[in-house]
DNA sequence: CCGCTGATATTCT
DNA sequence: GAATATCAGCGGG
């Protein structure tokens, strides 16, 4: 995808951009994958982003220009990663949530040898284990580097929720995902569950 | 399918 | 020192 194309999409609302990403295809060594879920980071206004307290050492990034791959460690053991969204000093971000393999199958399988392949992007800490995206590819220029993003068609349909696994604002619904793919991650549970209408 | 729990080290207070 | 944008393995239904 055009360079200057990817740019100026990211470079828009985070919560436009999110729902953007979702049907996006996202390449690292030899592994293609289809985003299905996502969530959205908006920076200093936001209880819930890595940004909230300003600055750091590992947030700097998130500061920096869109269309860069933010890296973070969590929980002792896992890699997750977030695409940097916005004007440069925003450090608004997207969470990659979880994805479908197109390519790649058996790398992937090599990787989570314990998987299905259901599993095997499905869940932000796995996503990376599958792309093998670890901490040395923070900063990655999405356009032109070795981790690459290519938006495709705008998704027709889409839901939201609330966000996953935080303490600071589980209140907002910037979590997005395609509606009924297998592969969004159901650790869990989306929207409050709507009985059907009798 | 569901819920629970231990593992583990970076990050910031 | 405490918390953490998580996951795999286990046991029960």
């Amino acid at each position: 995808m055009d360079p200057a194309q990817l740019a100026e999409v990211l470079s828009g609302p985070v919560l436009e951009v999110a729902p953007r990403l979702l049907g996006a295809r996202l390449h690292h060594a030899g592994v293609t994958l289809r985003l299905t879920e996502v969530e959205a980071y908006a920076g200093s206004d936001d209880p819930g982003s890595h940004a909230y307290r300003g600055r750091t050492p590992r947030t700097e990034v998130m500061f920096g220009p869109p269309g860069r791959l933010y890296c973070y460690f969590t929980y002792g053991m896992h890699t997750c990663c977030n695409v940097v969204t916005g004007t440069e000093g925003t450090a608004s971000a997207v969470l990659l949530r979880a994805g479908e393999v197109v390519d790649g199958l058996d790398l992937a399988r090599a990787r989570r040898p314990r998987s299905s392949d259901r599993d095997l992007a499905r869940g932000p800490a796995r996503l990376c284990s599958a792309l093998a995206i670890t901490l040395g590819e923070n900063g990655a220029d999405l356009a032109t580097g070795e981790v690459r993003l290519e938006l495709g068609d705008p998704v027709t349909a889409y839901e939201t929720g609330p966000r996953v696994g935080l303490r600071g604002a589980p209140e907002r619904p910037w979590r997005f995902w395609v509606p009924g793919d297998p592969t969004v991650s159901a650790y869990r549970p989306a929207a409050p569950l709507r009985r059907a209408p009798r």
